[in-house]
DNA sequence: GTTGCCGGGCC
DNA sequence: GGCCCGGCAAC
C-alpha cells in the first residue's frame, strides 16, 4: 500500500514539496475500512456500462479500494453523527427525482464528462486544430475526489462552511436551469443544484429518505488531512459548485482563427472543467491520470 | 497566485 | 514510447 507514493521511478527530481508533503508522511493515506461492506444492496455498479468502455486511464487498481475506503469512512460518519445534517444532505442527493426531477442520471463522480457535448462518437466532428488527437477521453472508476480521504472529520462543533461539495456538477441541458443561484455562503439549494453524483459510496449509504432538508452540511471534505483549525483561510481546495450553465453545445469552431491555446474546441474555457489537478488537488498527485501528470491535456475529465 | 496544457526536452 | 518541466495563457 505504500508504493503508490513516491513514483518508483524518479530520476529527475523529487518534488521536495509536493512528493515529499504526502510522500511518506501519508499519514493522511492511512484509511481504515472497518466495516466497509455492510450493504451490498447496492446493486449499482461502480460505473454505469455507458462509460464503462471509454478506456483504461488507470489500472483497475487503487479506484475500487479507494472507493471502498471511502465508502467506510462515509458510512461511519453518517452512523456517527446520524443527526447531523449530513445525513439530509446526502440523502437527498441520492432521491432520485427530488432535485433532477425527470431526468437523472445514475451519475458517478466521472459522469462528469459525457454530458452531452456532442462528440463521442465514433469519430469527433469538430475537434479544433488540435494535433494532439488526445489520448481519448477516459474514464473509468476513479475515486470520488469529493468524499475521498475524508477519513477524520474532527469537529466537535461542526462549523465548517467551506464545504468543498462536489465538483460534478451535474448539468443537464434543461434540468438544471436557473435555479443554481449559490451564493449564500450557507449555500442551502447549492446542494440540490450539484446534485448527486453519488458515486458507489454514496449510492451506498442511501440512508432512508427523510426530511429533505437542505443545509449546510457540516462536511469534512478537505482533502487536507488535518490542518484546518478554526476558521478556513485559503482557497486551496474549497471550491464550491459554482458553475455555470453552459452553453449548448454546438460544434460550430470559427475555422480560420489563429488561435492556439486551451480555448476548449467547443468552446468552453479552461475553467470550466476542473482537471484532476483540482479535483484531487496537488497532495493526491497520484490519483491524477497520467495526462494531467505529464502536464499534457487531461485524458480523464477531458471534455 | 493558480490551473491547464503546448511545446519541447530527456531517457 | 513514457516521463517530465518551462513557460504561456486563462483564470
Ligand atoms: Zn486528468
Amino acid at each position: 500500500m505504500n508504493d503508490i507514493l513516491s513514483n518508483p521511478k524518479k530520476p529527475r527530481h523529487s518534488f521536495d514539496d509536493d512528493g515529499g508533503t504526502f510522500s511518506e508522511s501519508d499519514h493522511e493515506e492511512e484509511f481504515y475500512y472497518t466495516e466497509i461492506e455492510e450493504d451490498d444492496k447496492s446493486p449499482t455498479p461502480p460505473s454505469p456500462p455507458t462509460l464503462s468502455h471509454r478506456d483504461m486511464a488507470r489500472p483497475p487498481h487503487e479506484d475500487p479500494e479507494f472507493q471502498r475506503q471511502i465508502v467506510g469512512s462515509f458510512r461511519q460518519h453518517n452512523k456517527g453523527l446520524l443527526a447531523l445534517s449530513q445525513n439530509g444532505n446526502g440523502n437527498i442527493r441520492n432521491s432520485p427525482n427530488i432535485n433532477a426531477g425527470p431526468i437523472n442520471i445514475p451519475t458517478s463522480p466521472m459522469s462528469h464528462q459525457k454530458y452531452s457535448w456532442s462528440q463521442q462518437g465514433p469519430a469527433s466532428p469538430s475537434k479544433l486544430p488540435r494535433h494532439s488527437p488526445r489520448p481519448s477521453t477516459s474514464s473509468a472508476p476513479y475515486p470520488s475526489p469529493t468524499y475521498m480521504h475524508q477519513h477524520h472529520y474532527n469537529s466537535p462543533n461542526g462549523h465548517h462552511q467551506s464545504i468543498q461539495h462536489s465538483h460534478l456538477h451535474q448539468q443537464h441541458p434543461q434540468s438544471v436551469t436557473s435555479n443554481s443561484v449559490h451564493h449564500s455562503p450557507t449555500s442551502t439549494q447549492s446542494s440540490i443544484a450539484t446534485l448527486s453524483h453519488s458515486a458507489p459510496a454514496a449510492s451506498t449509504l442511501s440512508l432512508a429518505g427523510h426530511t429533505p432538508t437542505m443545509h449546510l452540511a457540516p462536511h469534512h471534505p478537505q482533502p487536507h488531512h488535518h490542518t484546518v483549525p478554526t476558521q478556513s483561510h485559503h482557497h486551496q481546495q474549497i471550491h464550491q459548485p459554482h458553475h455555470h450553465q453552459q452553453p449548448p453545445q454546438q460544434q460550430v469552431v470559427g475555422s480560420s482563427s489563429g488561435q492556439h491555446h486551451q480555448q476548449s474546441p467547443k468552446g468552453r474555457t479552461r475553467g470550466e472543467n476542473k482537471k484532476c489537478r483540482k479535483v484531487y488537488g496537488m497532495d493526491h498527485r497520484d490519483q491524477w491520470c497520467t495526462q494531467c501528470k505529464w502536464k499534457k491535456a487531461c485524458s480523464r475529465f477531458g471534455d
